[in-house]
DNA sequence: TATAATGATTTACC
DNA sequence: GGTAAATCATTATA
């Protein structure tokens, strides 16, 4: 309900400025009746009303005084009243629509929590769980967005109607045209635009929190299952003087352990690191996985053509990426089994045929002891002098060993 | 609970 | 753009 104080205030803010021409007792009369009518009670207003309605100059006077408002208020006021589109309300409404906060529903969100995840690089299996708590939370405050938009609505439509009723009947007093009414509707809805602003301004910035959050919560990792961790080690020390794997073999070593390109990148990039800084920690397990493809490499040579065991995509024939010619280091972990350092039981007495059969596919298919001691093959680290794993420092994305085993392997002082 | 292990990120380099 | 190296942050383990 209107207030006595909005009341006037409204009638002081219609206002036009004071006609100078004719009956200038008669105007004053009418305007003090009109101010007076607010501090009267209801039957006494009402009373006036009627008398001021039915006194004879009152048309002609009603007339004038909309003349000169059109005149004066409408024309400067009506002006501004065209405005472009504010560019900050744009930006907020295309975020809204694009987090899926406002516009469909349907797949807003989780399309923004997959961006975000693919972002990070996660791995698929685990996100399902985060994706669907980030689309559970994005949904309540879509809620909670869309219910207070109805009700900033409803109280926009509410209160314009008031102010319309109200304006109406002052119409009968005081002179206010339609273009008026309509003009001091848009002042409300500007005004209510302007909360309505406020309110996607706030929602913005809790999807923002929530994103970062869901991007907070991707970067707790998890460590890889054993499987996907032996694979990548088998890969790693069967390739020891050269752990570059081609991209290829990344998306191949990622399919097999169920992570992405970026992850497999990422552990090579660890491995290599933490295996040049210490070693002597690595060397146990370095024998390990030597031992373990030595096995299924002479167990695929006895049995026939493949000398690749299932687990171990890298090596010939199951992936195709990678042939005998590339097992230099699996040859020189095979040499450490006969070194004083392996003390592995599942090698088993057949060790030294195992490195014979593959001393002689080495040889078919590059001759890789040319020239070389069994001193100088025999490099666990596979690291030269420069700490690099290759003379090139900085190896790009390396498809195979492509370079004689002489370069990789000319220095072994570690 | 301290420490080690490990996946991810950042920065600098080539 | 890929990598080394340092570092961060979390998880696993003794």
């Amino acid at each position: 309900m209107m207030s006595r104080r909005r009341s006037l205030t409204l009638v002081l803010f219609a206002m036009p400025p004071p006609a100078q021409p004719v009956l200038k007792q008669d105007i004053g009369d009418i305007l003090q009746q009109i101010m007076t009518i607010t501090d009267q009670s209801l039957d006494e207003a009402q009373a006036r009303k009627h008398a001021l309605n039915c006194h004879r100059m009152k048309p002609a006077l009603f007339n004038v005084l909309c003349e000169i408002k059109e005149k004066t208020v409408l024309s400067i006021r009506g002006a501004q009243e065209e405005e472009p589109p504010d560019p900050q309300l744009m930006r907020l409404d295309n975020m809204l629509l694009a987090e899926g906060v406002s516009g469909p529903e349907k797949g807003g969100g989780s399309a923004a929590a997959a961006a975000a995840a693919a972002a990070s690089g996660g791995a698929g299996a685990d996100n399902s769980a985060e994706h669907s708590d980030y689309r559970a939370k994005l949904s309540q405050i879509r809620q909670i967005y869309h219910t207070e938009l109805e009700k900033y609505e409803q109280a926009c439509n509410e209160f314009t109607t008031h102010v319309m009723n109200l304006l109406r009947e002052q119409s009968r007093t005081r002179p206010i045209s339609p273009k008026e009414i309509e003009r001091m509707v848009s002042i409300i809805h500007r005004k209510f635009s302007s909360i309505q602003m406020q309110l996607k301004q706030s929602t913005c910035e809790a999807v923002m929190i929530l994103r970062s959050r869901f991007l907070d919560a991707r970067r707790k990792r998890r460590n890889f299952n054993k499987q996907a961790t032996e694979i990548l080690n088998e890969y790693f020390y069967s390739h020891l003087s050269n752990p570059y794997p081609s991209e290829e073999a990344k998306e191949e070593l990622a399919k097999k352990c169920a992570i992405t390109v970026a992850q497999v990148s990422n552990w090579f990039g660890n491995k290599r690191i933490r295996y040049k800084k210490n070693i002597g920690k690595f060397q146990e397990e370095a024998n390990m996985y030597a031992a373990r493809t030595a096995v299924n490499a002479a167990n695929a040579s006895s049995h026939g053509s493949q000398a690749n065991s299932p687990s171990t995509p890298n090596s010939a024939g199951s992936g195709g990426s990678f042939n005998m010619s590339n097992s230099g280091d699996l040859f020189m972990s095979v040499q450490s089994l006969n070194g004083d350092s392996y003390q592995g039981a599942q090698v088993g007495a057949n060790v030294q045929s195992q490195v014979d059969t593959l001393r002689h596919v080495i040889s078919q298919t590059g001759g890789y002891s040319e020239g070389l001691t069994a001193n100088q093959m025999y490099s666990p680290q596979g690291i030269n002098a420069n700490g690099g794993w290759q003379d090139a420092p900085t190896p790009s994305s390396v498809t195979s060993p492509t370079e004689g085993p002489g370069s990789v392997h000319s220095d072994t002082s570690n």
